[in-house]
Formats: C-alpha cells, structure tokens, sequence
DNA sequence: TTTATTTACGCAATCGTTATCGTTAAATGC
DNA sequence: GCATTTAACGATAACGATTGCGTAAATAAA
C-alpha cells in the first residue's frame, strides 16, 4: 500500500495554472497577482495542501531537520537531554530524529549513515562506549557535515563541545565520602575509552591524593558495556565486596552503573551507609524515594541539550563556515542525601 | 554550510559513463557487462558512495522507515516499547524515526504532520492524553497511511491495534487487595479519553462489584495530564487523603502516575502498607528497589513493540491492501510485592 | 504611433535516482 | 551476404518543488 499526498501539480492542473505560479503564489511573490494568489492559497487551504519536505530537501540540500545520536533513550540523563535539545530545536522551526546505539558501534555507525544521508542539517552526539574509532564521525566532519560533540566527547574533532566539568563532579563526589569517614572508596566507571570515564576517575583520584589516601587499583572497576547488563556491574561487584582491606564506599561513575549497584545492594541485602556508603552520578529522579534516599552527582541534563542544540543551530545557519569552536563545561550538582551519612 | 555527498553523477563523469549505466552497474543488471560492473564497484567503493535515500524516497514514495508516536520517551513502559520496536525494524531492514508529544495534542498533530510528510512507510501510533479529536491520523489512514495503533488505541481507527488486557491487569490488581484485607481503594486514572483509562477504571470497578464492595466516586481521581506534573499528582492525592471514610489503598493506573504516588508518599511519609496500600501499573524496574519493594502490574512492553511492528511491516509489504485486521491482547503481569502486603 | 516598461505568467533546469525506450555494434541465422 | 537477434549502453522522463529566464499582453513613456 502506498500513500499519494497532494502535490503543487494537483493544484496547478485543478486551476489551470503552471507549477510555477502555483509555488510563487504559495510563496507570496511579488509576480503574482493578488487575485491567482487568493485562488490558489484558498484551494491549497481547501485539499490541505503541505509542501513535499524530501522533495525540497533534495533540492536544497537542508531539511531544518537536525538528528542525535545517544547510546540509550531510557537512559534518564539522555531523555532529559533529548527533551533539552527537542525545546530549542521546535522552538526555532527544526524538527529532531533521535536514535540509539545501545552501546554498540555498529549500530551507532549505522544511526550515523542514516542521519547523514537524510538530508539532515546537523547532528548531536554522544557516543558509544564500544566507540574507540571516530571515522565515521570524523568523515562526515571533514565533509562539511555539522557536528556538536556532548557528554561522550569525541576529544579529536574541532567542533563545539559541551559537556560538564566530569573532573569536579568525580572530586566533590569522593571529597564528600572521604569527609564523611570513608577511606577504602571503590568506583565503578563506564568503558576506559569514554571522555567522561577518564575525567570522573581522574576527579576521583585527585581527591584521595590530596587526602593523603593512597590510590588503590583494586578499588577500581570497569565495565566495559556501560553497564548496559546488571550481570556486568554484579560481577565488577562481587570482586569489589571480596577485597582486602574491605571497602567501605562506592562511588559509581555514571547513571547506568549506579542503578545497577544499587540493584545490587538491595539484592545482596548490604546495609547502607552502614555497610559501605553509595554516592554516583545520577538523574534519576528515584534515587531520592529509596530508602536510604541516594545520593548524587547530578548533571544539568536539560540545560546541556539546550546549550549544544543552540550551538548546532547557530553552525547551520551561519553562511561562513565557523572556525571558532566553544567548549562548553557546565556545572554538576552534589546532592547529598543519606546513602552517603557521616560513618560512625 | 553545506554537506555534498558522493553522486551516481559523479560516478559517470569520472568513468565516462552514462548515469544510467552506473546505477544500474550498481544495481547489477543483466544488460551491463561484468567489466563496466567491477570498474563502477569499485569506483564506488573507493569514494564510499551511498545512494540518497532522499533522491530515493522521491522517487519510489517509500524510504524503509518507519515513524513512532508516542507521549514520552522517558517512560519507562515507552522506552521499552521502541527497544522492541527498533528490534523488529531493524532485523528487517527499516529505520525507525521516534518522536514524542509529551503529553500535547498540538505536538502530536505536528509529529503525524512531520512523518508522513517524509515518505516514510508506516507509523505505529500511541495518542496523548490530551488528544479527543482523531482526524490528524484518521485522514492520513483513509489516504492509504499504514498506521498500527498500540497501547493507547484510537478506538475508531479500522486497523491492527496492539495493547494488553487493560481490564483483567487492574481487576487483578484490584482483586489482590481486596484479598489482602483493603477495603476502601481508591485509583488514580490518567485523562478520560485515554482507552487505557477507560479499561483499567472498568476492571477496577467490576472488581469492586464483584466483592460486593460499594464503587465510590469520591475515590476516583482524573489526572488529566497522566501525571505528566507532580504537582497533579499531589494535589489528586490531597484530596484523596481528607476522604472520609479513609482509604486504605491506592490503585494507580499508569506508569507515570504509580511513580508520582510513590513519591509522593515518600514525601509526606506515609508509610506503606500500614497507612495504605500501594500497587500500580508500571514498567519501571527500580520499583523492586523501593522500600517497600512496590507491587506493580507490568505490561509486556517490549513485547508489545515488537509485535505491533511485525503487523506494521506485514501491512507495508503486503501487495493488496490488508482488509484483515488483527486484535492483538498481551497479558499483563501481576508482581506482589511488599507494597500491597496483607492487611493486619 | 512607436518604443519602453511593467505585469503576470509559463517553460525548463535542477536536486539524485531509476525505468522506459531507444540506439549502436557485434553476433547469429539462413 | 543480408536480415535478425542480442548484448551493452545512452538519452530522457519522472518524483515534487523552486527559480532563472523568456514572453505575451497591458500599460506608460516618448
């Protein structure tokens, strides 16, 4: 079955017009009487008339359609982005095509083959934790392809970036615990090749060196699919709870991870703060309905849509090519709540 | 700026040949020989040319690709529904394109307007709350629109429509607290207009009936923006809470409005099950999580996906129009947990 | 009246691709 | 040796919309 729609042809041979008058008449030109502009304007009105947009993408070479490339909608920091960069593009006449990679690169190829030969005017994104070569980025960059790197950063490519300060968010977070009386603190971060895997733990170790804590590797654990299966962040667990000397916190390193290890604790029936201590980054707006109430390092997930959306937009509709890139780091927000309580 | 891809023109000039023959080199026809077909493959891989989709979708009026509506992608029974929907489409060689309404009418008229104005395939369709009026898609589908109806079903639509046993999920629910001592239930329903609403209201009621307990309009509460606000949510619940004779549960009848409720109790620490019991529609997996864990009904959400996009695509790549139209019903699941738990 | 200028429209090219219909040259049939 | 078939390719129209150019008729200027 297929699926015929009303074309500016209809309308011309309906009035006896040419194609071209028709379209000058719809687009208000100056060569047209008032007269045809009012009878063709009144019969597109009447057989709702909408312009072809493929038709006038192939034409144009623009769609004012932009695309997003994220590794999983359901992760709530990305539908908060999502909803962040939907605001500004409708409220400035684009319209948005969201994909998903699911953590895998193959598939985030694929988002991007799509995206790039839909006549897309831009494109966001954040990539996949499988994502160690950037070429199918960097190609379409080359190209004259608009791109806007956030939160994953694709550090070699000279384009805008936004992200938040990944660093301080990891710093304060541990701070926070080694403050709080924690000493032997773990951290459970994403995949070794994501930008904002190196940043937090680097956040992470600055802070138990300037609290003369000793950094220890075995504390450390990478899960290397993001957390897309809890069984991941299960196992990354279990070797954590058997260490010697017993760690006494957590630190989980990204929204995927510390649900899943908050999973864990409930399943494994681990008593916390008493037991170890919980702190991660996190949107999830549950965290604060759990009992211990979870606390977090939150980012302005929304506000960065918004700021990278603005940034592509402003790329697409300059007319010389923009060479002078942002660098966008935005501020993370400490909650404290009571999975983190002062140990006694 | 502007992004110039690799054409079949391109193609030709360089090697000297027609377009005609390039694409139909490319498309490995029988009236060109195997010389001219291996010198344009291999031209064409050497500058990585890829069709247009667009030039292709003008041409053909059908792109392999399909379009999603729903209300938010953040939801959780939402989110699940797409995985399973992308599952399907991809395996079978479609792109999906997801859009959301959040919730509003005007949005979801301009997502239908959006798809079908790019020639994509088919659409898989679940309203918002605000949406009473149909013609924005009962127009697109008498023009030979293939849409699939699912979750929230557009009644009057004549095609395949997907959603679970609304009704039995919230007599289910329903009849589980009666036996577990609850007496005065009340039940959150999101807009009237909803089918979902009107299903699930109906198994509640008919549960209460069949127990001989009296249906009381009083502890009935419409959100008429499905809790796409918490404050809705609360205010429903304050109402709810000065009923006399006190309720001694709540039934809510959603995803987004058992979240609100959890929330909101959490608030204003009301314990449960002893002040009231809890169960409510949801997909979201960290209500086990809760303390109480939260008993729910959940709906075969990626289930529900996959197979409303089989049907989609059957219907797609049917020769004749398809006059056959399923009435898919997935089962619900009742998970009792702590929130429901025994009267004392 | 003749020429110049508007006015108001039509023609045709264009975007990238495919399908239909030729066309040319070589191969085959008799 | 000549007609006919076949292999291999090219020219062109089409999809829907826009736009530069051309042009007829009407009006204004000379």
């Amino acid at each position: 079955m297929k699926f015929e729609a009303v074309t500016i042809k209809d309308i011309a041979k309906a009035l006896g017009l040419s194609t071209s008058t028709v379209s000058r008449a719809l687009r208000d030109s100056y060569e047209i009487s008032e007269e045809t502009k009012q009878l063709v304007l009144n019969y597109a009105k009447e057989i709702n008339y909408r312009p072809n947009p493929i038709a006038l993408s192939l034409k144009e070479k623009r769609s004012r359609t932009i695309g997003v490339v994220v590794s999983e909608i359901a992760n709530s920091f990305f539908s908060q982005t999502i909803n962040g960069i939907e605001s500004i593009a409708h409220s400035k006449g684009y319209n948005v095509m969201i994909t998903q990679s699911l953590e895998s690169y193959e598939r985030e190829v694929s988002n991007m083959q799509f995206l790039s030969s839909r006549s897309i005017d831009g494109c966001l994104v954040s990539v996949s934790v499988e994502t160690e070569n950037y070429d199918h980025i960097l190609d379409l960059h080359k190209r004259g392809f608009n791109i806007v790197s956030f939160d994953r950063i694709i550090e070699p490519i000279e384009t805008h970036k936004v992200k938040v300060d990944n660093f301080k968010g990891a710093y304060d977070a541990t701070e926070h615990l080694i403050k709080n009386g924690y000493k032997n603190i773990a951290i459970l971060v994403s995949g070794a090749s994501l930008s904002i895997t190196k940043e937090r733990l680097a956040g992470y170790q600055k802070a138990l060196e300037d609290y003369n804590i000793k950094v220890n590797d075995k504390f450390l654990r990478v899960c290397s699919h993001a957390g897309m299966t809890y069984e991941e962040v299960e196992q990354a667990m279990n070797e954590l709870m058997t260490m010697k000397p017993r760690l006494d916190a957590v630190f989980s390193a990204s929204d995927k991870l510390t649900t899943s290890l908050v999973k864990y604790c409930k399943l494994k029936k681990i008593n916390i703060p008493e037991t170890i201590g919980v702190i991660g980054y996190s949107n999830v707006d549950f965290m604060e309905l759990l009992t211990p109430a979870l606390s977090v390092v939150r980012q302005p997930a929304f506000e960065m849509g918004r700021v990278a959306t603005e940034l592509l937009l402003n790329m697409i509709e300059s007319k010389r090519p923009v060479t002078d890139f942002e660098n966008i780091i935005l501020h993370t927000e400490l909650i404290v709540r009571d999975s983190s309580a002062k140990k006694k």
